[in-house]
DNA sequence: AAGCATTGTAATCGATGCTTACATTCACGA
DNA sequence: TCGTGAATGTAAGCATCGATTACAATGCTT
């Protein structure tokens, strides 16, 4: 049903070497696959990444596993349950990422800092949009358990909340609301990029976009700054 | 398929009244359904409203109207062009809401105007966060036809960008640079209307949103309004 | 080595999108 | 008025999907 015309990769020949753990290897495939739920994943993690979490389904994480149909079901409850790992994999990787950006910052300048993570938020988000999609729909995931989305995804918050903090101590922030101003560059930077995402943005380039994706972050930077000489 | 469990509703008994232009009722449901596109529309757009995009299948619309699983077929290609034409209906109510909204604020205060067309935005979005989310994927027509959509949010769009236009002769506005004040202030509400669509504020209530809503647009304002005394 | 829990397979169910062949009705011209 | 073609409905069927159940193979613990 309204499935992505199947690629027929990966034909279930030869097993590849199993992670440790599996001993012998007497014929073909063994019958206990090895790591079968790392490969689930991985291999819905790819079909996000070609067309999107409509394009996940059950059965092809199984085919390019080299498994029957319903082995999945050893491991997630249900599509959404794969679904759900999948979005933890990308939401690890995001997370990842704006880690390092913040690393790469300037330590003292945390204005500066805030446009590092929002640009890398930003790009992150336009170069792997599937995935960013499956992270954002917290209604997927944020009531049934999996906590290490939702934790990884606050701490993100949680980081630009203590840099915007920093900034307001620094006397860099010219309005007292700093909670409005969270708010407010959560909501400009996750609205640029879905809007990329959605397509609202049609005849762009990856380098319009973050081209744009730089302007935006420096106009709301002069837009809460303290006031002195503007653009 | 992941779909949403069988309402079971409307038994397909007895036939409506049909539109004019049908004839003779000879029997209990006449051949031809009188207005069966139209009837689809409705009933997949009650669907939206019921459990989202994903939720809508053709065969529960032509149960809800009462025809054979392939009628519908015959007035639309496939179950994306179905979406599409919910969409169209979604984005024409939408924007009748805008339209109001702009008729009633005061006619002579563009960043007023921008204020009350952006709160009204944000309601509906938030009041109808399935319809809402189905007019946002451009991605689902707008490479294949359905120009009613673009040229109603294009409406949309350019609406606020007169609006800011005419703030911006008035002197209202401190930055030189519009395009990009237009591009931050459809993505800070976009943005924000889809973290609440996508469950971004777990326990909010409607009143808790838009009163948020009025306060992030009133930062946006301050933003970008010529420097004078701030809050 | 025995036995139990784990993890795979086979077969099946109900649902879906979509197509094809056929049936019915409408609209319009002779 | 009466046909006849176009429009619009139905029936049946295909391939695919998520999910369940019964069964088989394996690994681990004792």
């Amino acid at each position: 049903m309204r499935r992505v015309p199947r690629p027929s990769g990966s034909k279930r020949g030869q097993a590849k070497p199993r992670a440790p753990g599996a001993r012998r290897a007497p014929a073909g495939r063994p019958y206990h696959h090895g790591d079968l739920r790392r490969v689930l994943v991985e291999a819905a993690f790819e079909l996000v990444g070609e067309g999107g979490a409509e394009a996940v389904s059950v059965r092809e994480a199984a085919r390019r596993a080299g498994v029957s149909p319903a082995a999945p079901f050893r491991h997630f409850a249900s599509r959404d349950a794969l679904l759900a790992a999948v979005a933890e994999e990308a939401q690890r990787r995001f997370r990842a990422e704006i880690d390092r950006a913040l690393e790469q910052a300037p330590a003292g300048d945390p204005l500066q800092q805030f446009r590092c993570v929002g640009l890398a938020y930003l790009r992150w988000a336009m170069r792997n949009p599937t995935h960013f999609e499956v992270i954002s729909s917290r209604r997927l995931f944020d009531h049934d358990g999996s906590a290490a989305v939702s934790s990884d995804n606050a701490g993100v918050i949680g980081l630009t909340e203590r840099i915007l903090q920093e900034a307001h101590a620094g006397g860099q922030i010219g309005t007292s609301d700093l909670k409005q101003v969270l708010i407010a560059g959560r909501a400009l930077v996750y609205g640029y990029a879905r809007m990329a995402i959605d397509g609202h943005f049609p005849r762009w380039g990856v380098a319009d976009g973050e081209a744009t994706a730089e302007a935006i972050l420096d106009l709301f930077m002069s837009g809460i700054a303290r006031r002195s000489g503007h653009s």
